[in-house]
DNA sequence: CTAGGGTTAG
């Protein structure tokens, strides 16, 4: 037999899941139940890695506890509304209550952090209707929980009639009012609020920098940056990030290699700057700078990859960072880029191999992912599997219907794709620019110009003006049905510069129905706007020779290194 | 014995 003063020093020594399991064993073989508390309590506030198998543990003993009380699931719905799943803590805190406990106010703070995360107005808003049956109403922690709320789902109103009302206000409780007003985008009131605050502190600074930050406003932002009693790491990192969304990556950069200490914020913060001003290799110089990779290290690399057009790259990271030697447990995020670059390589196999896998990491497909693999499926000709994750949707959005439109398109489905489009308007769901390259890429697979030239001009009729890649597309539809002077005529007539795939389209075309007077045209426009020549010079080479223009098509020729190559930027086959 | 606010990947 153990006794509970020895049961109670060995758990406080306790630091592994084995020793724990191994205490919470004497502890039921000897009866000593009331230990069960302790024990969740110790371990809950251990800080390690591998929390999820700590939760799982730690959710089991919960569960199956001879005397369950407040205090002991009060502990993991704080566990769980810091570290996720948030949604588990709000459980939790209704299933308490099912058992006949009463909820704490640590437990009630608890899951209203919870539903702020995750934006759950309805468990919010019930919990507020329990905080006066229980006695909350000065709680300071309970209240502020609560404003949080109302200004984390963009109830400023709310928010500030609670604000208002509270007996007792701290700093904190100053500081998620003052984010209401931020994220409701009210950067006037925010400010003079801002001025109010009595006693401000680093993060109530932090705020106010992000906002400014956020709008685009770096002298403002910079102004009170410099004003700052105290900076810490976020205050740094805000400012990196407000020069990245400004497109000011030198500013970004110079404010990096400024600061006194960095964390992965900063580093993933740079990183993503660079990814979206296009420098991948600045990107991969700072990545491989790193020594301790964590996930979203890796997510921000991978996603740099791809959306850069580099989807080789980023699958390589992505086999790299679950080689069992370094493993590192992907996400939803990660997928959703490693599925982009399958997309990019109409590569299928590899999205099969790491379907494989989904339950090793954990991760269940949600809509957003099923998204990106309809846009797999289709654009790797599959577009009967892509319908039956289509209709396999939660709920059909813009970007699902834009996905599935242009696989149809390109499969050569234009009556699908135009069912698809009708769908979408009786979903009450507006077309925007990727709706019409879909569907305009349909009525370009089926030849339809009339249909295809009636849709580009009711884009307007919409409001949604025509981007490039329309016109491409457009020149392209009317070029190849033979309506060369109409496409020319579209391109001279166009709102913006046009770019060398119109002009490519267009000598496409030329090609096809050998016109040389508008070929020239086009290739002269061409060579000016793109550096690779070649391919333009022997399409336009191949145009002389076809109409017997022999010595034109050998000049041209002559400027050939040696094989046709495809029209960059172009997506359509030569 | 536990609780609430600011910065990161799409």
């Amino acid at each position: 037999m153990v006794g509970t003063p020895k049961l109670t020093t060995l758990l406080k020594k306790c630091s592994t899941l084995k020793q724990a399991k191994e205490i919470h064993a004497h502890i039921l073989i000897n009866g000593l139940f009331h230990l069960e508390q302790l024990l969740i309590h110790h371990i809950l506030l251990w800080n390690v890695t591998n929390y999820k198998t700590l939760a799982r543990y730690v959710h089991v003993v919960l569960h199956r506890m001879r005397n369950p009380d407040s205090f002991s699931w009060g502990c993991m719905i704080r566990f769980f509304s810091q570290n996720g799943p948030f949604m588990e803590a709000i459980s939790l805190y209704v299933q308490m209550q099912r058992i006949g406990l009463c909820p704490t106010s640590h437990a009630m703070s608890s899951a209203l952090k919870s539903c702020a995360k995750v934006q759950d107005g309805f468990h919010g808003v019930s919990i507020h209707g329990q905080v006066h049956v229980l006695g909350f109403n000065a709680c300071v922690y309970v209240q502020t929980a609560l404003l949080d709320l109302y200004s984390k789902i963009g109830d400023v109103g709310t928010a500030r009639k609670l604000f208002d009302e509270m007996s007792d206000r701290n700093v904190v409780s100053w500081n998620s009012m003052l984010s209401g007003y931020l994220k409701a985008g009210n950067l006037g009131k925010a400010q003079e609020f801002f001025e109010e605050i009595p006693k401000k502190d680093v993060i109530s600074w932090n705020s106010m920098v992000s906002g400014y930050a956020k709008s685009g406003d770096m002298d403002s932002a910079y102004s009170l940056f410099q004003q700052m009693p105290e900076r810490n790491l976020a205050s740094w990192n805000t400012m990196i990030g407000g020069f990245v969304v400004c497109g000011s990556i030198v500013s970004a950069r110079e404010f990096f290699n400024a600061m006194p200490m960095r964390n992965n914020v900063s580093w993933i913060t740079m990183i993503a700057g660079y990814s979206k001003s296009g420098d991948v290799e600045s990107a991969r110089k700072l990545f491989d700078k790193m020594n301790k990779k964590d996930l979203l290290l890796y997510n921000a690399m991978i996603a740099c990859y791809a959306q850069n057009s580099r989807p080789k790259e980023a699958l390589e990271l992505f086999s790299e960072m679950i080689k069992p030697e370094i493993y590192v447990n992907p996400d939803k995020m990660t997928l959703a880029s490693a599925i982009s670059a399958c997309s990019q390589l109409a590569d299928l196999e590899y999205w099969c191999w790491i379907e494989l896998h989904m339950s090793d990491f954990g991760i269940v497909l949600d809509d957003h992912l099923i998204t990106a693999l309809i846009d797999l499926y289709a654009k790797c000709g599959s577009i009967d599997r892509a319908y039956e994750l289509f209709h396999g949707l939660k709920q059909r959005d813009l970007v699902a219907y834009s996905a599935m439109i242009y696989g149809c398109g390109i499969n050569g489905r234009s009556s699908d794709a135009i069912k698809l489009y009708e769908q979408m308007l009786e979903d009450c769901i507006r077309p925007n620019l990727a709706i019409y390259t879909g569907l305009l890429t349909a009525y370009n697979h089926a030849g339809l110009v009339e249909e295809g030239y009636q849709c580009f001009n009711s884009m307007k009729e919409n409001g949604v003006v025509p981007s490039l890649d329309h016109y491409g597309i457009m020149v392209d539809l009317l070029g190849r049905a033979g309506w060369l002077n109409e496409a020319y005529n579209l391109i001279t007539n166009m709102s913006m510069q046009p770019n060398a795939s119109v002009w490519g389209a267009l000598l496409l075309a030329c090609r096809v129905h050998n016109n040389v007077e508008l070929g020239e045209i086009a290739v002269q426009h061409c060579i000016k706007l793109e550096s690779d020549v070649a391919g333009y010079c022997s399409l336009l080479s191949s145009i002389y020779a076809a109409v017997g223009k022999w010595d034109d098509a050998k000049k041209f020729r002559m400027s050939e290194e040696g094989k046709i190559t495809k029209v960059p930027g172009c997506s359509w086959k030569i």
